[in-house]
DNA sequence: CTAACGGTCAAACAAGAGTTTGATCGGTGA
DNA sequence: TCACCGATCAAACTCTTGTTTGACCGTTAG
């Protein structure tokens, strides 16, 4: 009655002992699935517990069992999400290291910050749902969500120093500003956003092409750090 | 009964015959602060109409009486504002064709894009609500809202057109995603990006100095597309 | 003077939100 | 066998939301 602790929580998602097999931790997963989607299509507070446990085709309190509460759900989605698009970064940061003995050139760095998300968009990745999650987190999400999101610079602070590393004759808050500045082109890559550009350029843009648009902001982005 | 069409409105703020020159407009005045700054620092959802007549100061009623509704109240909000922005990016613009015999290059052209918002965020001012209400407006804000966002590129098609002049060298398409690179860098410009910022830097970067920000911007992007 | 009007007010309304509650079901282990 | 336990279910609860209502007040036009 106090406090609304997530049960045993068995790591999620994973398939061990249960009583059910054909709905075990069935019913996390499609909640966790619908909710993203939902999530990512129509806003956070556009979406209602209910949208969401209908869509899933379960129970309505399962949110609140499995979760605890609506936000504890979507924190829970946000950290996923965020942790996986981290750890692709960091091991593609680290693979462009491994290949420069160390000191990757700018543009292999903003290659590491770009693709993952770029990759995730495409539609035979299926994940664009989750970048999309990602970037509405960023401005829609719960206030927890966004002070992890201020706090949390660990993951950006390896790309600041290689940075630093490949461009050492540059003050170092010059450098934090244009890291800034690529991290803006990222989260402009939105439906709405797409769509404007298709308007704006009569059909002439297409970002379907992700290796194209990869090399676009790469071109962009290198030259602006080169400045 | 049946519909909520605002009253005669008399085009907003205008103190014409009045019976109460003390609050006769000053109500839907304060409305439309209040509800710009309370929509701005804690998002559209987030505000009830409740807290926005608290904060003003007037009766719940006030904002279905002169606004119709919520939606409507905030994209009477979001229409002047952008519509300022719009108009003051043209201006700067224009001065910019006249001042380099209708071909400006592409610092002043992005300058005349980046230079009105960043202005409007510093201090002195005080219109950096104003700027946070439109960033936001852009990912939170009703599909009307969006729609006209998506729709009218009107006034971006000076900046592209103007741009395409400048690169005349450069594909069509590639000056439309560069231009698609710049939106982002502004739009990345809300409260919690520079607190990330600070954090990451230690404090050394502060975006107080507003010439020395926009010469940051104006660098980076002006490389960006000559690349 | 008085009828009409625009604006404000307190109060209530209906709809929807997130959450909680017991009951029920189906395996598990003593 | 039977008591337990996690998971699911329908239903209800409480709170907040945006909106509407009808009365009240001061001014203006006839």
């Amino acid at each position: 009655m106090t406090e609304a602790t997530t049960p045993p929580s068995p790591e999620l998602a994973a398939p061990d002992a249960a009583p059910d097999p054909e709905r075990e931790a069935a019913t996390k997963a499609q909640v966790l699935c619908a909710a993203e989607r939902l999530f990512a299509l129509q806003g956070f507070q556009n979406v209602s517990v209910r949208d969401i446990t209908a869509e899933a085709g379960v129970n309505l309190a399962s949110v609140n069992y499995h979760f605890g509460s609506k936000d504890a759900l979507l924190f829970e989605i946000f950290r996923r999400r965020t942790a996986e698009l981290n750890r692709e970064r960091a091991r593609m940061l680290h693979e462009a290291a491994d290949r420069h003995a160390g000191k990757p050139p700018v543009r292999e760095i903003l290659r590491a910050l770009f693709e993952p998300p770029l990759r995730w968009s495409t539609p035979e990745s299926g994940r664009g749902i989750s970048v999309q999650f990602i970037i509405r987190a960023r401005s829609e999400g719960t206030e927890a969500m966004r002070e992890a999101l201020r706090t949390d610079v660990s993951h950006l602070r390896r790309f600041a120093d290689a940075l630093v590393g490949a461009r050492p004759d540059l003050p170092k808050d010059e450098v934090y500003w244009r890291l800034h500045f690529c991290l803006g082109m990222i989260h402009n890559n939105r439906f709405a956003e797409f769509d404007r550009l298709h308007i704006l350029s009569d059909g002439a843009t297409r970002e379907s092409d992700l290796d194209a648009l990869l090399a676009r902001m790469l071109d962009f982005a290198e030259a602006g750090f080169m400045a």
